[in-house]
DNA sequence: TGATCTTTTGTACGATAGTACAAATCACAT
DNA sequence: ATGTGATTTGTACTATCGTACAAAAGATCA
């Protein structure tokens, strides 16, 4: 039960158990949770299916410590960056600062390893997609608040927007960031080449850029349902 | 091999084989592919384990059916859908109805089937995100055309944003649709109420809305990597 | 060194997966 | 009515799944 560290605690030593969670992670994150077996995992981490039972007890109780493990950093750096961004004077510059708190966590953050935060935030991304149950949980139960905080934030920059509105379209902003780090090569391979989907700051660049746009899009008259301009003429 | 149709082909009689696909098409689409078990869909769709195999031979040979009968009909309407919006004049009004003429048929197509349309779409986005290799080779070969066909489209009406741009911004408004699809609820739970996530006509509007302006944006100076503006101080 | 706790290994078990296949059943032209 | 091809059913086989558990190996400290 009790762990005996005799070095200082901070310097693990190189673990198995670290191992078998960095496999998990890129294994999950790249072809979903189900098709993924224990075996497989243990394979990649140069350990034994017991070892994986041993210490995660159940195949869930890998993903949830995942989780835990990615959680805390992430959401603390994105608070760090959000608090930063809200002293931004400019609202344009404000706002562009926010969504950038949020966006580049996701690309590069990550406990100790770098790129394990878009490694983390693509396993997220096939969770939801996988409608995983494990992780439905510890999204609405960690992740709502840091949303909220975000678009609120992002609400008082833009003050002419309904929240509605901002709740979209920051719901977007997760959509194409989920998406970005799914498929990296679809961007290139559209651009004939010429972008390269997969370098993470290009990525931020254009995502913050685009959404940024997007957030300031003039507010979407709900009031009016039958909001049908010259455009919709063509039949949709 | 041969059907003989006594009664106007158009009238399909009630298939088993369809009730199969319909059953496949929505547990694929909520739970993803290797979740989701041959017997479950036989129980979904009231048949017999053996008869999914009679009918499409391989699970595989299932997704790779349900892929073919949507793909023809939805390229198709967004072709029309497409040509249509190009023969608008007003740039602005162009560019919506083009962003239109992509998006509603993922919300809507199929015509056979109500709803069909958004239960496909999430499908792809559930295998896009598993990594489906059935999907992946039928995607790059199917869906390619139509996405150049629309970036092409795009780029006409935006002659001053980069085509590498106009790629990113496209790939971005994908991520966005599938994720409407795949979780409607966060919508819902984080407006507190206020936004339906579900209601797909909505949904369209602040896709439509927020994609125009996205792509709007001003084009990104790819000659100046280090451009950090004073927005970038915040340590990102 | 030897005792004790932690970790790894090897193996096994029951459940379920995809798929094959023969028998039963149905649809329908003659 | 009956024979024939299309479909459905029932069952079975093998592979692999998640997990359990005892034994081996390694680490730690009196």
């Amino acid at each position: 039960m009790s762990r005996k560290p005799t070095s200082k605690d901070t310097a693990r030593k190189p673990n198995m158990r670290e191992a078998i969670l960095a496999a998990a992670e890129e294994l999950f994150a790249t072809n979903g949770f189900n098709a993924v077996s224990v075996r497989d995992i243990a394979h990649a981490a140069g350990a034994n299916p017991g070892s994986v039972t041993y210490h995660f007890k159940t195949k869930d109780g890998l993903l949830l410590e995942i989780y835990r493990r990615h959680c805390a950093p992430m959401n603390l750096r994105r608070s760090e960056l959000l608090a930063a961004a809200k002293r931004v004077r400019d609202l344009q510059d404000r706002l562009e600062a926010i969504v950038r708190a949020y966006v580049v966590p996701a690309f590069t953050s990550g406990s100790d390893l770098a790129g394990g935060g878009a490694r983390f935030t693509r396993l997220r991304a096939v969770m939801s997609a996988e409608g995983n149950e494990v992780a439905r949980k510890i999204i609405a139960q960690t992740f709502d608040d840091t949303s909220h905080a975000f678009i609120d934030a992002i609400h008082e920059s833009l003050p002419h927007i309904p929240r509605t509105d901002v709740v979209w379209r920051s719901h977007f902003l997760l959509g194409a960031l989920y998406y970005s780090l799914v498929t990296p090569d679809r961007v290139s391979r559209l651009s004939r080449g010429e972008a390269d989907g997969s370098d993470p700051a290009n990525a931020i660049e254009q995502l913050v850029q685009a959404t940024v746009a997007a957030f300031q899009a003039p507010a979407l008259d709900q009031a009016a349902p039958a909001r049908r301009r010259a455009v919709a003429s063509s039949k949709v």
